[in-house]
DNA sequence: CGGTATCCTGCAGGATACTG
DNA sequence: CAGTATCCTGCAGGATACCG
């Protein structure tokens, strides 16, 4: 049985609304924002502590867009030195499931696919 | 019970493995030619027509990407005027699912993302 | 500590023209 | 029909410096 059904759902608006959502998980530092702080509330400098590699403008920028969002709430403590904590929302956690889905069909997939590209680097060299 | 544990599947090494095919996928077009590719075997030109927005060029990327990845089988029928077939592969049909999973979470939370967009964009002019 | 502000670069991807 | 080849542009995102 196949699925083209359901695929509607991703062709829908010719994409538009999928990839309104997909360009914003997809810029290269939010999935991974989202994971780390499924481990709770945590601090800005924690995250980027966390997160290795991020600088400190993508973390901020990612973080605003993501509260922008409604999936991640921030919290300002009133205190000196300044605290500062993000959490995933209700619906930022409903992302985590779909999420895990598409990284386990990756890492599960990671195998066949770079041996499909070594395979089709090969085809080529021998073409020239 | 939170889903902390599995979150390593994403966090993993870095977000690396994830990201790299997350790249490939959400480049604007990969999702929405293998949806299209769901109906079974299509034809470059009927791809192009049932894809609005594509240009020749992305579409053509966007297929030598997949077929070197290993989700797509290229057929070309010796024939003139020429013919050249696309189709899924299992593992590029096995990629729909997660995919689904994705998109309905989007289509889900589509009304709820662009409200708290508003929100915030109320709460920003407010603040000046 | 938790950010902004600014500058800079690579490259994804569009437009267009040509081809076996 | 099914592509290449070439040029061009915007902008994601890195580096760095400054700020309340």
């Amino acid at each position: 049985m196949s699925e083209y059904e359901h695929t509607c759902m991703i062709r829908g608006d010719g994409g538009k609304t999928l990839r309104a959502i997909l360009d914003q998980i997809c810029n290269k530092w939010t999935l991974l924002v989202v994971a780390t702080l499924d481990q709770g509330t945590v601090r800005f400098t924690d995250l980027h502590h966390q997160i290795p590699g991020i600088s400190q403008r993508m973390l901020t920028l990612t973080l605003r867009n993501l509260e922008r969002d409604g999936l991640v709430a921030r919290t300002v403590h009133a205190e000196v030195p300044p605290r500062v904590e993000y959490a995933l929302t209700a619906v930022g956690k409903s992302l985590i499931a779909p999420a895990l889905a598409l990284a386990g069909w990756a890492i599960e997939h990671v195998p066949h696919i770079e041996a499909s590209r070594e395979a089709y680097l090969r085809a080529g060299s021998r073409r020239g």
